[in-house]
DNA sequence: ACTGATTGTGCGATAAACGCACATATTTGC
DNA sequence: GCAAATATGTGCGTTTATCGCACAATCAGT
């Protein structure tokens, strides 16, 4: 079982390198190109410092730069390469979604929770029955490996939260506010909380358009043969939903199937 | 244009960022879990330094740990994350890909240059037509983004190398060891010159096990409007090749044609 | 060309990381 | 089962690498 730490800190853990991650981190989907004065007040750190680190992420190769500003280079690729290469999960997961996106011709995504969002650590079908010009206006379009969704507000988060034993989930809800993305998210805790009561009875979830407009999803967890979640999967339909009831009936044996065949390699 | 600036270092660049990220790239695909001591020859740092470094990271988020090995969380992905949305490349050539998989059943990639390896920054259709048990034996299943291959035994490499001009071609070979990964792997500097000729003047390369057996694959450059190679797309076709002249003549339309459509967009 | 704003950089002070050394834990051998 | 050997966790003084200041240089605007 993965034991993770985060709380614990010492007197002396580095300090510099935490600096040099929180400039490579201020490089985002927002801000894609930063030059040194962006960078320092991004990351909290003197002009003079920011540009030292961005100079030196160059210089390794992390990042590319025509002289003042500077943005991601593919050598980032390396880390995710390395995740993807090396964690069971994705290795796991990723032929079987292959296989669901050319049995379906849909959209599959695994997810993990990291903190309030949900990562995306394998999916496929991306772009099937779209037309291009409809495509680049869909953020579900542009749903990458790695890339992140509040949790709050899709399929699979939900799925992953429901699971959490009672008391975390309070823990997690604890002043939290969750953000309005479309008219049908849900942002009041205590509807969020009773909301989560069917599908940690059902173990799945629908989520129609509350992430974005024209978008509705249906997940599962995927669960290991102790039955804790360590993932959660689904589906990404585009277009209006026409009857939920039939969504559900098209695509959750279809989900529960593959949950089914994964569960004893998880 | 990209100006890549490797070679300017300066009296002062941060040399504790790079240890740290030296031991967060000691992570990859054959050491996937490492304690101090490991991380420490590695990385070349002390076990004690290590050690705090590999803590730091773990308290940042960026490995896991059941507090004496560590390995890479799902966090690492952000990095590709914000790549992938960032960069106008992977942007671009994404749904194309997507298209390109769906009509033909197979898969296609985009790969730059990195240093002597091509990086996969878009990708698509994996595992079409495979049988799981199959699949799980052949590298070329595995591939995915940010994944890494050496330049000299790709087609999508040789497309690149093709295209620089020769005084670069010729520093890049320069004292290079050319790795023999199958039997079919040309591995003499003067055969692997020759043979980037005939690619240099028809602007696309057949590479036929050279990378693994049972493998080969088709690559044309992707040229922006200036004619210059920012990326190549290859196709990967898995099982013995019977005949190159066919496969030429039903893979190269294809890509010619996806190149083309995307030329005005890089 | 002058002025105001932004960006590049040398230098000393300072704080942070290093690695040693020792303490503790774990494994191996008998 | 005990002891030796090996591997791992950690406090502390030293070292050296980083910070931010202040000034220089460059650029933009009028």
């Amino acid at each position: 079982m993965s034991t993770s730490t985060p709380v614990i800190a010492k007197p002396d853990l580095i300090a510099g390198m935490a600096k040099g991650l929180a400039v490579l981190e201020s490089f985002d989907t927002e801000r894609q190109r930063l030059n040194a004065t962006l960078a320092a007040q991004r990351a909290g750190l003197s002009r003079a410092a920011a540009r030292r680190h961005l100079l030196t992420l160059a210089y390794l190769g992390y990042l590319e730069t025509d002289g003042s500003y500077f943005w991601l280079s593919p050598k980032v690729l390396r880390f995710s390469g390395s995740y993807l290469s090396s964690a069971r999960l994705p290795r796991t997961l990723q032929p079987t979604l292959n296989r669901l996106a050319s049995q379906n011709r849909a959209s599959f995504s695994a997810v993990v929770l990291d903190g309030d969002e949900v990562v995306i650590v394998a999916n496929s079908g991306q772009g099937f029955d779209l037309a291009p010009a409809a495509a680049t206006r869909l953020l579900a379009y542009g749903l990458h490996l790695g890339a992140r969704l509040p949790a709050h507000a899709t399929s699979t988060g939900r799925v992953l939260l429901a699971d959490k034993p009672k008391a975390e989930l309070s823990g997690w809800l604890k002043g939290r506010r969750l953000a309005r993305l479309t008219a049908h998210t849900v942002t009041r805790i205590s509807v969020f909380r009773a909301l989560l009561e069917p599908v940690r009875a059902d173990d799945y979830c629908l989520a129609i358009e509350e992430h974005e407009i024209g978008v509705h999803a249906v997940a599962v967890a995927l669960r290991d043969n102790q039955g804790c979640a360590v993932a959660a999967l689904n589906v990404v339909l585009l277009g209006a939903c026409e009857d939920p009831v039939r969504t559900r009936r098209q695509w959750l044996p279809v989900l529960q199937q593959a949950a089914r065949e994964l569960r004893p390699l998880l």
